[in-house]
DNA sequence: TAGATTGTTAATCGATTAACAATC
DNA sequence: TAGATTGTTAATCGATTAACAATC
């Protein structure tokens, strides 16, 4: 049984893994993976020894090899296919997010209940909402992001989820009603803002809960 | 001492109430405030006692003390002014982003390294990069929102905290090296679809980690 | 009074960290 | 061999949940 905060930790893992990659190395330590994203060696030598990922005692863990251990854990998927429902400022925003890139995903359509939005024949084309329904069904998608105006939010997730949609990013800084068979990510940009207010007078707070930090020593 | 994930349930509790306010309501109780969000009551009730804010027994909360006492606990801001740095597709989005305005957060200009972009008479005035440091220093700014491209990330994010930035809100999917007095939250999209990817084979996965929703009965 | 609700203490559960054995 | 590193078991720490007392 993996959760939601260990997934997040393996992505980090990948992310980093890459990253040294392209940087030529071959090998990857425990050690200076935990430099690299600010997470305790121990930490990471745990996580894979609870997700059975070995490595060779003293010499570190190939980095290909962890790639392709992790890949086997977080399930090789088949296609990132996504839609994206809203193609507001938001929404442009992410159809040209280059941080998918990388990642494999590819936003496949856009759909907008303003009809001026429509442009079916755009790089990434923006059907009329009416549609997606058909979309959703004849192109097996799964996840969708969801940027909508507030008021329009729920309405279009009721409308996604009983369409076969299983996963939704909400940008909605609205808390949706769930669905049973949909998984719900809320990025609530205000609040995270809010949070940095607060945090940034650290007399009276900490900053654990979020990821450990703390351990790392710096080394200019 | 208070964390992270109290506090983001704290704006949680905030944003709940106010919304039962808009609706009328005159009075909370730990159950419907905890469907409203998808927390156990015991979990409110907890909070609260940590906090040392009190209800009545048998009579719930009073939303507007409530709504005071979490003021009061997160500290009364003087002002939200934050800058954008990056006056990209996302940064433009964001200037434009309606969840802003009932946390009082005021985004007072964006920051750009191309000069095409600038133009200081708009609504919210775009200044070349250069400028930066000075701004931030004669208007006591102390967060941003970074959402320039992934290369340029590092650089302006050390600009920024010499400049006397103490939290960044960072769009860039990249891993920032810290720096001290300056406290990070990172978005990142990708991670977040991706995750999504692998939470909806929910044979092998948990959603637990996350938020606690598990108790929520329906009751359509 | 009976029932509903708050608020607290104790129990449980899970995640992180410490300690250390194994070994290349 | 000595030192560095992996990998595991035990200890600690923190967060959530259960149980229940208080009381309106």
């Amino acid at each position: 049984m993996i959760n939601r905060t260990q997934i997040m930790r393996l992505l980090k893992y990948k992310n980093a893994l890459r990253r040294m990659k392209s940087f030529g190395f071959i090998k990857a330590y425990s050690n200076n993976l935990g430099d690299a994203i600010g997470i305790t060696s121990v930490q990471i030598r745990k996580d894979f020894s609870l997700f059975n990922i070995t490595g060779n005692k003293k010499g570190g863990y190939n980095i290909d090899d962890l790639l392709e251990q992790i890949d086997e854990i977080l399930g090789k998927q088949i296609s990132h296919n996504i839609i994206l429902v809203g193609n507001g400022k938001i929404g442009k925003a992410l159809v040209n997010y280059r941080g998918f890139e990388n990642e494999g995903i590819r936003i496949v359509a856009a759909f907008d209940s303003n009809p001026e939005e429509v442009d079916r024949d755009a790089k990434i084309p923006v059907y009329p909402v009416e549609e997606i329904k058909d979309f959703i069904e004849k192109n097996n998608i799964e996840i969708a992001i969801l940027s909508v105006p507030d008021i329009e939010a729920q309405k279009m997730f009721d409308i996604i989820c009983n369409a076969g949609i299983k996963g939704v990013l909400n940008f909605a800084p609205i808390q949706l009603l769930e669905k049973p068979n949909c998984i719900i990510n809320d990025v609530n940009i205000a609040n995270e803002i809010e949070s940095l207010f607060y945090f940034i007078n650290d007399v009276k707070y900490t900053n654990k809960g979020k990821k450990s930090k703390e351990k790392k020593e710096d080394k200019n």
